[in-house]
DNA sequence: ACGAAATAGTTGTAACTACAACAATTGTAT
DNA sequence: ATACAATTGTTGTAGTTACAACTATTTCGT
């Protein structure tokens, strides 16, 4: 693939500026085409995959519906949908929390640590994709991005 | 904000690679939410906006719908439903192609042309979050990128 | 010329996002 | 105590994405 010119067949951008905003957006959605392909066998989505492993960071500690949207990688996604799906297929636990009734607990499951373990085991190869870029040079990337954020 | 640790409330990554990935899928989501706002006062998606982008750049020439997939950012929008949204506001037009009809061409319209420069108009100030780059980093960190994508 | 394969685009669907409105519970000021 | 505000989460909706199945048209091999 290589340059973002020939990826969207444009040669010209008004700024190197402008070209980090759509070289951003650009691989951002190429990564997650990866992340989907990777997650499909296992029946998650990346969002309900990130929920998962804000879960297991907290493991045994419950989180809070509000905690989880803090930590999500996507801020706008709908947790309460998320979770609920979750739910279904068996992977997190929830349960109203008896100190504060507004507020909703929510554990992992040993079914979805399960997962996640299976999802670490070919985690590995994903990274390989990456690994045009020597450790030195994802520290310089990932402090550019985090100064691009302000 | 600063750091992606402070962004997202985790504190350890299993490697600075995985970190990078997580990173650019983050600052992607955030400028996302910034493209949404800029655009929303103008009536259309970022997605939309990509399109109209792509068919000034070939102006006045027609595009078919394949060339605009090709083109677009995120490849796995469905151009058709796009470029329908755009023609109901009348910014781009539609024909099937004479010469072979199984394709369709399509245009932008002046009044596509005047909200795109009403866009650009305002596309400095958002270009201006970016700044905490210089140029030199923004060429490394486009480098970057396209390395990373292979 | 004829049928099979390739090409270009459309449509159906289930899931997800963006956002605002809503309900329930708790906290606070008088 | 009571009413008002703040907190926490849920629900409704319109629009979008992911993906596969589908139609229509053209091209190719024989």
């Amino acid at each position: 693939m290589g340059s973002l010119e020939d990826a969207i067949l444009q040669r010209k951008f008004n700024s190197e500026h402008e070209k980090v905003a759509i070289n951003i957006l650009f691989t951002a959605s190429w990564l997650e085409g990866m992340n989907i392909q990777r997650m499909k066998p296992f029946g998650i989505s990346p969002q309900q995959f990130n929920v998962l492993r804000i879960l297991r960071g907290s493991y045994p500690n419950a989180l809070r519906l509000a905690d989880i949207t803090e930590r999500m990688i996507d801020k706008n996604s709908n947790a309460t949908r998320l979770v609920e799906k979750l739910r279904q297929k068996g992977l997190v636990k929830r349960e109203v929390c008896k100190h504060n009734r507004r507020q909703v607990d929510i554990w992992i499951t040993q079914k979805g640590l399960d997962l996640l373990g299976q999802l670490d085991a070919n985690a590995e190869e994903y990274l390989e994709t990456l690994k045009g870029l020597s450790k030195a040079e994802a520290q310089q990337l990932n402090g550019m991005l985090d100064r691009i954020r302000g």
